[in-house]
DNA sequence: AGCCCCGGTGAAGTC
DNA sequence: CACCGGGGCT
């Protein structure tokens, strides 16, 4: 309901309230678990509606999608629908792709380009250290990948890598020292295929304001005010693409804390708190430290865990709600059992209290805890959801229907083409796509471009293979003659069924794939919800700004055809939501009253009356990968303290003597954490453990939680200070007074192709030299412009043929 | 070219 | 235990 005063400030207290009505310049707010942040936050925006400021100048960005949709239905109901559906709000990596989207030429990337996610990655890495004949057991892809991410999270390229001595002398003891040639190698690749990975998207919009200042006082300009929620989490890259957005306004707001800082894994910097009151002298900043939340005893419980951290701010979070029930410990003697015991306490508060099941979250630490819950809850008919783990888009058949249409939007996209190109069956096998991939890779173009002119190079591919290959690509073009045509659903379902796919898994009657069959049902129908709906009101602003619609070749459409297809909503449209979706964000309807299971980084900014935390086990949580360097145990403490304040009413733990791990039995401890509550606030149930296996499972002779904390002891004095240093960190430091100079490797122009008259300088016996080659000798040149193709003997002992529209050869004398 | 089986290896968390 | 990739067989 849309109300005219602004009496809805009086539904805040008198932090809340101060933190709302500063509007005006940089400020921060501190704000303790929950405390009403998102109330803050909300109000904050709908004041500024209030007085005035057009929604399309403010700017609020989120941790998730549905953080950001959830705040943006509470301000509609204060400042109505419209004006809240013209906010930009979202997560970083959706506004700055949307951004990208409508800027990426002036960095050298088509608006069309792909947004590669991690498996893509893992994928493209995986052929770059196979064709460099590394292991990969040595070059592990996910690790090799971590890195780069780290690297571009900290706006470093990879020239700047390589000529960082720290990290090329950090690369040779951890005994990767072809690292460096990976990431050049890698980045490449994708700018070839143009595509850009998650990190890219910030990465690249660092580089777009950069290099761009234009562009930068456009979005300046634009985002007056600008919200920053999870603060603490933010990284490098995010930090000073907000700190150049908010540079002319200085009306910027961030909101954290710093106790519950849970994502420094993937290069989220508390460090960013701290420049930020260095960057904004004149900050304002604000504590919210009552809880409304949970009840004393877990406010308290949670305070005494997280005074255990030695980096932290002093904050006192506290409540006047009342005391509550003590926190709860169930002891198992093995994981079945826990799941059991957990199970039966749902079952039992449920029916003392005619609770819901939804009032009841389970948390753990990894996802592959969630077995033995499952089965417990279903034994007992309990029905659950479950958050995370293999999402929807991860489904390879998804995942295959989704390469044909990246592959139809971006023909350069090497990794959709290598998925699809032979799914379903059409005769082009594993040693013509290697044969291609070889032309591809000498020649610097994408393997799409390798077959269009397969003609010219000398492959060896038999002719009935490059028919099936020209099949193929005619395929492809007139799916993208269909894709400036038709709306999004028309093109997927015209590609589902002329690629055969859906014929393909409609004739698999086995269970699995009448399932596999029915997702791409699913997605069709959401596609179909798409092409639909309306274009939101950011799209339509960007839009509004173009000349040309993208990708549509002007001469293929009429006036009148260009006009439609402005309306139309796209298959390429519907693809860059996509790719930034994840699980947290499929849609809440349809899914009844259930538990629900999740990790606790997912359960972040929930909240629930009824919290389970469970694998209370030393190596589990905190987890045997974090307890090398206190800032890294401290992390895991914070997502402790993260875990047991989402409990309102109650919080239960618990921990198992015995679990299956890697299938094979592992003997447990109880974590360390629970250690640091005191009898205060907690209590220990103590069931006989059940006899099943031998008896050294339970240290019977000891009392649990009376183990003196050795732990804690030890571990400060073990390790105390010396955590490693990682090149990045360090790094971050010297970076952090000045804008980093970004390399500026991917802004080089797409391929430029010599020209005829360039062409006929070359000829046999001259030599040439070629960029990644080096120099060689030209022993024959063959075919008509732009055909022409040279074989080079090169110095280093290779001859190659190279097709010279695409090679970059230059004459030497 | 495709399928199947074997063995090795791995699971922390996410946009 | 579960998955993936490689190798071998058809």
């Amino acid at each position: 309901m849309e109300s005219n005063n602004f009496s809805f400030l009086n539904e805040l207290n008198e932090a809340q309230r101060k933190a709302v009505e500063h509007t005006e310049g940089p400020s921060m707010i501190l704000a303790g678990a929950g405390s009403g942040k998102t109330r803050v936050l909300t109000y904050r925006i709908a004041l500024l509606m209030k007085k005035g400021v057009d929604p399309f100048n403010i700017l609020a960005l989120t941790f998730t999608n549905k953080a950001a949709r959830e705040m943006k239905s509470r301000i509609a109901r204060i400042v109505g629908e419209s004006e809240a559906k013209a906010l930009w709000m979202g997560t970083f990596h959706s506004v700055f792709s949307r951004i990208l989207r409508f800027e990426s030429e002036l960095i050298g990337y088509p608006k069309n380009f792909t947004i590669y996610d991690s498996d893509d990655s893992k994928s493209l890495l995986r052929e770059i250290i196979k064709s460099m004949n590394l292991d990969d057991k040595v070059y592990k892809p996910s690790f090799i990948l971590s890195r780069i991410s780290s690297a571009k999270n900290n706006l470093i390229s990879p020239r700047q890598y390589m000529s960082n001595t720290l990290a090329i002398e950090e690369d040779k003891l951890a005994r990767i020292p072809l690292f460096g040639q990976i990431f050049i190698t890698y980045q490449k690749r994708l700018f070839k295929a143009s595509a850009m990975d998650f990190d890219d998207l910030l990465f690249n919009t660092n580089l777009l304001l950069r290099d761009h200042p234009k562009v930068l006082f456009k979005y300046q300009e634009k985002f007056r005010y600008i919200l920053v929620d999870e603060y603490q989490d933010t990284n490098f890259s995010q930090y000073v693409i907000i700190r150049q957005l908010a540079a002319a306004f200085l009306n910027i707001c961030v909101v954290g804390d710093d106790a519950q800082s849970i994502y420094a894994f993937r290069g989220a910097n508390i460090q960013n708190i701290l420049n930020f009151e260095k960057d904004y002298p004149e900050l304002v900043t604000f504590k919210l430290e009552q809880n409304y939340r949970s009840t004393k005893n877990i406010v308290e419980a949670a305070n005494q865990v997280i005074n255990n951290n030695k980096d932290q701010f002093k904050k006192s979070v506290w409540t006047q709600n009342d005391s509550g029930e003590k926190i709860t410990v169930i002891r198992a003697s093995t994981d079945n059992e826990e799941g059991q015991k957990v199970a039966a306490a749902i079952f039992q508060y449920k029916n003392h209290e005619r609770l819901l099941n939804s009032a009841f979250a389970v948390l753990y630490r990894t996802n592959a805890q969630s077995r033995s819950i499952e089965e417990a809850l279903r034994k007992m008919n309990i029905p659950y959801r479950i958050y995370g783990g293999l999402s929807f888009y991860q489904r390879k058949e998804i995942k295959d229907l989704m390469a044909y249409f990246r592959l139809v939007i971006n023909s350069n996209d090497d990794e959709s083409l290598r998925r699809i190109i032979n799914y379903p069956a059409r005769g082009i096998g594993q040693s013509t796509l290697d044969k291609l991939s070889v032309a591809a890779g000498d020649n610097e173009i994408s393997i799409f471009t390798a077959i269009e002119n397969v003609k010219d190079f000398n492959l060896g591919i038999n002719a009935g293979t490059r028919a099936r290959l020209t099949d193929f690509v005619t395929m492809i073009r007139s799916f993208q003659q269909q894709l400036i045509q038709k709306d999004a659903y028309e093109v997927a379902h015209s590609i589902a069924s002329a690629s055969g796919l859906l014929k393909d898994l409609h004739s698999d009657k086995t269970p699995e794939g009448v399932s596999r069959y029915e997702n791409i049902m699913e997605l069709l129908n959401g596609i179909k919800d798409f092409s639909e709906n309306s274009r939101s009101p950011q799209d339509e602003e960007l839009k509004s700004q173009e000349v040309t619609p993208p990708s549509a070749e002007p001469e293929d459409l009429f006036d009148l055809e260009v006009k439609d297809f402005r309306k139309l909503r796209t298959l390429d449209e519907f693809m860059m939501d996509v790719a930034l979706l994840t699980d947290a964000d499929e849609k809440e309807d349809s899914q009844g009253d259930k538990v629900v299971l999740m990790t606790i980084h997912a359960a972040k900014g929930l909240e629930f009356p009824f919290v389970f935390i469970v694998g209370m086990e030393e190596n589990l949580f905190p987890s045997q990968l974090s307890l090398q360097s206190r800032t890294e145990l401290e992390e895991e403490r914070r997502l402790f303290y993260v875990a047991i304040t989402r409990a309102e009413k109650k919080a239960t733990l618990s921990y198992a003597l015995v679990r299956y791990r890697f299938g094979k039995i592992t003997h447990c401890e109880p974590s360390r954490f629970l250690d640091e509550l005191s009898n205060d606030f907690v209590e220990f149930i103590d069931t006989a453990p059940q006899r099943r296996f031998t008896d050294d499972a339970f240290d019977s002779t000891r009392d649990n939680w009376s183990r003196p904390s050795s732990s804690g002891i030890n571990f400060k004095g073990r390790k105390n200070g010396g955590d490693s240093q990682s090149v990045f960190s360090q790094l971050n430091i010297q970076r952090s007074n000045k804008l980093v100079p970004v390399n500026s490797s991917q802004s080089i122009s797409r391929a430029l192709n010599l020209d005829e008259t360039e062409m006929r300088k070359i000829v046999t016996g001259v030599t040439v030299q070629h960029e990644k080659f080096g120099n060689g000798k030209v022993v024959n040149v063959e075919g008509n412009f732009p055909d022409t193709k040279a074989t080079v003997l090169f110095e280093n002992g290779g001859q190659k043929m190279l097709l010279l529209k695409f090679a970059r050869l230059k004459v030497i004398d």
